[in-house]
DNA sequence: AGAGAGATTTCCT
DNA sequence: GGAAATCTCTCTT
């Protein structure tokens, strides 16, 4: 029985600068209490934000939107977006209060609450493997039962949170590389910004190809 | 395995 | 009007 794992987050947690937070946020674990029951996975793919001079960030030239307002407050925040008129997107707000920075959870490895995920997810049962239910950015967000209600939630303590699970990844298991779907972002595009677990089984599909 | 279309909100020009 | 921090399905190699 893992739940409650190591324990959970403190807020101080994600007051490090934000490609400290993002490598520290793979191997932590994401949980969802709801009423219909706890979902968890273990983050393994990540990338960060950092506007106001990223120009894939959606708070490039410090625009600041109904949408964007969350990612100016303090480090720890959920910011859940729209896109593509059908799926949503889970971010951790990173950065000290009024930089707009981001971490995108892009894939986890299912831990707890398989059959509510696979429910929400609309499969019958996984054909390919568990890792179908949460291995992308839109996915994750669906398994875990996460809409446009948790935006603005804070991951330390509100029933979406994260628990410490294993000691920091070894520099050996951390590989880096560009973001995916922001080549519209010229010099952006390539910056090495993206942070996955090498070799897991739960990547997004984008990252294996 | 790889390409293409469709789902249709939020934001910008 | 058009593209986007996506995913699933279908058609073609």
């Amino acid at each position: 029985m893992p739940f409650p794992w190591r324990g959970p987050v403190d807020v101080s947690f994600f007051l490090q600068p934000t490609n400290v937070l993002a490598k520290a946020l793979l191997g932590t674990v994401l949980v969802h209490d709801t009423p219909e029951g706890l979902t968890a996975g273990r983050i393994v793919e990540v990338e960060m934000y950092q506007g106001p001079w990223d120009k894939a960030a959606h708070s490039y030239g410090g625009r600041m939107t109904e949408r964007t307002r969350i990612m100016y407050e303090d480090a720890g925040h959920a910011y859940v977006y729209f896109i593509y008129g059908m799926h949503y997107c889970l971010n951790v707000v990173s950065g000290p209060h009024g930089a707009p920075e981001a971490i995108l959870i892009r894939a986890l490895e299912p831990l707890e609450g398989l059959e509510l995920m696979a429910q929400r997810r609309r499969l019958a049962w996984p054909r390919k493997g568990l890792c179908e239910l949460t291995n992308g950015p839109g996915k994750l967000a669906q398994a875990m039962g996460i809409t446009k209600r948790q935006y603005g939630w804070h991951l330390a303590h509100s029933a979406l949170r994260l628990y410490h699970d294993q000691d920091p990844l070894p520099d050996n298991q951390l590989a880096t590389g560009p973001r995916i779907n922001v080549n519209y972002a010229e010099e952006a595009a390539l910056y090495p910004w993206r942070f996955w677990v090498a070799g897991h089984a739960c990547l997004s599909v984008k990252n294996r190809a």
